[in-house]
RNA sequence: GGAGGGGUACUCAAGCGGUCAACGAGGGCAGACUGUAAAUCUGCUGGCUAUGCCUACGUAGGUUCGAAUCCUACCCCCUCCA
């Protein structure tokens, strides 16, 4: 069966490492949304030659979170199998604004702003890609010196009842929403990208599934062979329901902390980690498979957890940043040792003495002195592991404590 | 332009003169139980110089002993008609 890291040696070098085509069907079909037209792919991959591969991305949003990879990581796959990725950054659609997520209108970005953008995703995606293999375009690089004579030709390919297809324009036109004029031609624009790079395969989230079929048609109309649209799903966050967004505060950054990242994945309930297996494991199916077995079989699903977390840290960060942030995570929640590493600080005293709850006010603990008391009759506050229940303790100047507000938040603390 | 409906805490949503720091649900936080799981149970969920005081129900005024609740003006949102 497929092994990534037999793929992996070839070292970008190897001129076209074919796994077989059932292989790559099987592996490529893990975790995707929808795969159109049916049996598309397995006609493209019979073709024998690299595939152009594209994925789009806006230049807006370039802190990425687990939630982004899941794409990034069919990119690898992709890769891995010896086709043509081409990471493609929609400068020039930036100008539009995707309307895909509601009426938000973007304000227009500089170029610089979009050149900053652009080397933070290329700095966190080849945490992922190989850089070696991942070709990085512009699609300004063909839309720039487009004339308006030529976007409306480039119009010309696509009818407004066909643009109300599309679930959020129909939904605005019929719901009295305002749609610009300009708004109709992102997908147009992205469905030229296609055709410019003349791709086989476009992968984007579920949410852009229209713009990939523009594509595809503009493709035909151009007389190319239609690619073929592979849809990722949107994650869901560390609730398991909703989907995982910086907003809802449910998500895991790529550029987390080890510690915290090890600690959020550790905290996803057991049926999530499997759909994060499926989706954000470099493991094979079969891999994955027999741990699911062996968990089937009385293993404790917090070491298949462990595993987990083991392998996004180390993609993230290192291998001995993922050690670590176990040993750290052992040692700190199953033998309930303190953390090796919080916050110090000093606070002055004004009278040789603080009220418990400004200490804790002080620290950043909690947000106010009304929410420290809270804590205090909850039961959720310590200070060098002692339970505090009296809201009215003083601490003496020249004290340096540990004070903890539940199990998460700790800070050590010296009165001067 | 005309007619009607509505703006309440993180979100949804009650309340329609006093018992309202404001029902209820969700979310969040904490405690118990655990594998820092999940589920479940319990509590909390404006601030402060803290058993009292201050600030809050779109904004600004007014009536009243007393207003989220009544009146006036203004701002914003929605629905229908043009």
């Amino acid at each position: 069966m497929l092994q990534f890291a037999l793929l992996n040696q070839g070292s970008g070098r190897t001129p076209l490492h074919m796994t077989d085509i059932k292989t790559q069907l099987a592996e490529l079909a893990r975790g995707a949304d929808e795969i159109l037209p049916d049996g598309g792919l397995a006609a493209k991959l019979k073709k024998g030659r690299p595939l152009v591969v594209k994925a789009g991305f806006d230049p807006t949003a370039p802190d990425l979170h687990l939630g982004h990879t899941v794409l990034i990581n069919k990119m690898r796959q992709f890769q891995s199998f010896g086709h043509d990725v081409v990471f493609l950054i929609g400068d020039f659609t930036g100008m539009i604004g995707d309307p895909s997520g509601k009426n938000a209108t973007r304000p227009p970005l500089t170029p610089e702003e979009i050149r900053t953008n652009a080397e933070t995703y290329e700095s966190q995606i080849f945490k992922i890609l190989d850089p070696e293999k991942t070709r990085v375009e512009f699609n300004s690089t063909w839309m720039g010196p487009m004339d308006a004579a030529g976007l409306i030709k480039l119009a010309s390919h696509h009818t407004v009842a066909r643009m109300l297809e599309r679930d959020d324009f129909h939904k605005r036109y019929t719901g009295g929403q305002p749609i610009s004029i300009h708004e109709f031609l992102y997908p147009i624009v992205q469905g030229y990208d296609s055709v410019a790079l003349r791709a086989d395969v476009e992968l984007g989230g579920t949410d852009q599934k229209f713009n990939l079929l523009v594509g595809r048609q503009l493709q035909q109309d151009f007389e190319q062979e239609p690619q073929v649209v592979l849809t990722t799903p949107l994650l869901e966050g560390l609730d398991g329901v909703q989907k995982m967004s910086k907003s809802l505060d449910n998500y895991i950054g790529i550029t987390d902390a080890p510690g915290e990242m090890f600690g959020k994945l550790m905290s996803i309930s057991d049926d999530l980690m499997w759909r994060y297996f499926e989706v954000l494991s470099f493991r094979t199916l079969d891999d994955i498979q027999g741990l699911r077995k062996q968990v089937t079989d009385g293993m404790n699903p917090r070491d298949a957890k462990f595993e987990l977390a083991m392998e996004i840290v180390g993609r993230f960060h290192d291998a001995a940043a993922a050690q670590g942030a176990k040993a750290e995570f052992i040692s700190r929640f199953q033998k309930g040792a303190m953390p090796e590493e919080m916050p110090e600080l000093t606070l002055a005293t004004e009278s040789g003495e603080l009220g418990i709850a400004h200490v804790l006010k002080g620290a950043g603990l909690v947000d106010s002195t009304s929410e420290a008391f809270r804590m205090i009759k909850q039961g959720a506050v310590r200070i060098d592991g002692e339970r505090v229940d009296d809201r009215g303790l003083h601490i003496g100047a020249g004290t340096t404590c540990v004070y903890q507000v539940g199990r998460r938040r700790f800070a050590r603390v010296s009165l001067s």
